[in-house]
DNA sequence: TTCTCCCATTGATCTACATCAACGCATTTC
DNA sequence: GAAATGCGTTGATGTAGATCAATGGGAGAA
């Protein structure tokens, strides 16, 4: 269960076994399926969550209705909503698995402890933060002064197998914050140049 | 020269006299007049910059040569390209000053000092990142949700006297994504439509 | 199997915003 | 003081992408 989770640590700090052990009782392990929220709009964000399977995302409502995506968790990543964890208020935020799910867990209580316990968890987090910052920096950066056929040729050049595959095409669109319809005719428009 | 840098970290954390004394001696104090620049494009971001006194921003410049604000940075606020001070990489931003300011700058090893010396400024540093990212998302949902009006009275709300007294209006136009003449048009549109 | 329902596609039209160009005013520069 | 420069405004026109509506295909439910 933990398998992921160890070897993400072990990329950006060295654990000790015993360190692992300790961490390890920290998190609440979740399996939850397709579709399931893990947290609705409304509901305090008591949880940030590892995804050691499975694929999720966080997305918000406005007021006309439509969706947007705010972030899509693959195998390894994190997800939450930040704001709600930190301040307890009510979020604005959803988060609902796109696939079957097998989470870790972590309350803040727990958290605090963890860091207490391996100060160098700190370290960790701080490192996860600054590169969720620049990563937010560049997409709010390419959505200001780049096309939608530019973002979405980006995107999926980044991850060309995983993300048309495991994401359906309006949800991709909601991600680069354009129509089904104007994905759909980007996609064609592609797909013309290349041949 | 240190006075809002202490009543930042105190709101945040509390420091005992001796600890202000230590982290003081980090910083590096700097003057920089009105158009000068404290990082350029393709150079390494050695620097975090607190502001005591002034206005700074950050911009990238594009493919088609048009500028993209990322962050003003007023009294009490930091500055710095996180990617380049985080990889060593040279930086695709700029930073500039858009009034006379006096700085604190934070190399990266002063910092690994401090954050040594003074482990609770991990905490600070923690919540400083945490803000920013929930800014961040918060501004990108909303340049793929709003028209630009809403972007702007929402903008010009949150600070109606600083901002726009401080700051010209192509580069707030800038900073919301729209050009310098659109922006100009909504301001009419509201100011018809208040009288 | 058949009946839904959801999703991607395509066409027709609309609209927010960009682009290009000109002008007036204020500030700086010589 | 004249000249140059930069900024905000306004008008005319162009365009990326939204909206509305219809169609066909595939997946799940009965």
């Amino acid at each position: 269960m933990f398998e992921l989770l160890f070897q993400k640590f072990d990329e950006k700090i060295g654990l000790t076994e015993e360190e692992k052990e300790l961490s390890s009782s920290f998190f609440i392990p979740k399996k939850i399926r397709k579709k399931q929220y893990l947290l609705q709009e409304g509901d305090v964000s008591k949880y940030v969550a590892f995804v050691e399977k499975g694929l999720l995302r966080s997305y918000t409502i406005d007021d006309k209705g439509s969706e947007h995506i705010i972030q899509f968790a693959f195998e390894g990543w994190w997800i939450s909503d930040q704001f709600s964890y930190l301040t307890g208020e009510p979020s604005e935020y959803n988060i609902d698995a796109l696939e079957d799910a097998e989470l870790l867990l972590l309350t803040k209580q727990a958290e605090e402890q963890m860091l207490e316990r391996i100060p160098k968890f700190e370290r960790y987090f701080r490192i996860l933060l600054q590169n969720s910052l620049i990563a937010t920096q560049k997409r709010l950066i390419n959505s200001l002064s780049k096309s939608a056929e530019e973002r979405y040729s980006e995107l999926v050049q980044a991850c060309p197998e995983t993300l048309p595959q495991r994401i359906p095409q309006h949800m991709l669109a909601s991600y680069l914050g354009i129509t089904p319809e104007t994905l759909s005719r980007i996609r064609k428009q592609l797909s013309l140049k290349k041949v």
